[in-house]
DNA sequence: ACCTGAACACCGTTCAAGT
DNA sequence: ACCTGAACACCGTTCAAGT
């Protein structure tokens, strides 16, 4: 009875919603690795098997997880063009995955899209549509953004932390250099405007703006000409 | 002895490159999930712990299956100029990968790059700057790029299998329908040379081309407008 | 010195036994 | 009827015991 007290004061009533924002709380300060059943569970205080009345299983789970991040992208402007209201949304979708870190892993790695996932594609492809953009363009558009509508590109060289000694730090890169001169050309060009001789160097924001500001230009250019994909012109 | 004997007929010494190739044998008949270092040891009638004498623990197993991968992907064509000898190779790429399904999920996955996926892209550098593009260039160009060296992009929808009955399917689309029009929308489109009213319409190849080409044109414009960092012109 | 079976510390999920 | 502890079928990896 006591016992019951003490467990009822500590755990309000579980809910599917209490679950999901534990899990994405716990991703988010110890690593997506570290959300198990179990381990959840014990955050919860609760008995791991209590978990499986809100959701049917992991899988469910990481969806739900996915649902709780989309959710805390902004709507759409309006008022603006279709490029800058589309940048701004896909920018904020940046943001919104940007505060946690193991989420761009976790949508890519699903198997099927949440009705959630599909409210926010589907708002793209609208303003897309708003824009002018016709039904053929616009699908292969959608394709070409990829990944980039949720404001994030798969890095190529994910940034390791440098060694701290700048003896052992020179001759890493001395080595680069040697193995992979191309490599080492660029990565020294990126770390212009920094310390470091290499790495860290990358302007992670700079970068996917690039990248986007060019599908975008890129997809207007086509739009203005009247692209389809049966052949140019109108 | 008999024992010994039978032991001996059934396998060849073991060897890293032996590991690695079952790895990637089992990975493409039976998922790469089903890669495990008890079930690959089993597959090579072998006790679990004589595969860490050949790599040290399951990560280097990965990474030496997307090297057995990458290893696939043909040389650069000499004699042509950077865009057709950049979208000839990539698609060299794509090629190797299709043959292994899982290697675009295990390539994203690798959280460090190895001497063999160095040697790609330091090669795909060197063939932007032959083609006299400026460090500066190469470098946001080879962000923009992304995943896509490797010939694949992230589907946004993962093409799952129609249900077999055709009026479940007008009535799955008709739900899509109401609830995602944009989607259905484009999705239709998708489908025009298709008997199916929706999905499995995309042509995966015609989408990577789109987008590749999208870009390499994007690269090409700012190359002859000489395009840098810090403002456009020379 | 080499090899390996058993063990450790985990998983997600099932299921039967308990309330 | 509801809840949950124990169990099942797995993991990757360590380590000590055996040859």
């Amino acid at each position: 009875m006591a016992q019951q007290q003490v467990d009822g004061a500590r755990r309000a009533p579980l809910s599917r919603d209490r679950v999901l924002h534990a899990a994405v709380a716990l991703a988010d300060h110890a690593g997506v690795d570290s959300v198990s059943m179990r381990n959840l569970a014990q955050e919860l205080g609760v008995v791991p098997m209590a978990l499986y009345k809100h959701v049917a299983n992991k899988e469910e789970l990481l969806d739900g997880m996915v649902d709780v991040v989309v959710g805390e992208i902004d709507p759409p402007a309006d008022g603006a063009d279709w490029k800058s209201a589309i940048r701004q949304r896909i920018l904020s979708a940046r943001r919104a995955l940007e505060r946690h870190p193991w989420s761009s892993r976790v949508i890519e790695s699903r198997p099927k899209p949440t009705p959630v996932v599909l409210d926010y594609l589907n708002s793209i492809v609208g303003m897309f549509r708003a824009g002018g953009f016709s039904v053929d363009l616009t699908h292969h558009v959608m394709h070409a953004l990829g990944s980039r509508v949720w404001g994030f590109t798969q890095e190529l060289f994910p940034a390791s932390p440098l060694p701290e000694d700048p003896e052992t730090q020179a001759a890493g890169f001395r080595e680069l250099a040697s193995r992979y001169p191309h490599i080492a050309e660029i990565a020294m060009a990126a770390a212009h405007d920094d310390e470091s001789v290499v790495g860290q160097g990358c302007d992670d924001e700079y970068e996917f703006q690039f990248a986007l500001d060019l599908l975008l230009d890129g997809f207007d250019n086509l739009h203005r000409q009247g692209w389809t994909s049966r052949g140019t012109g109108s």
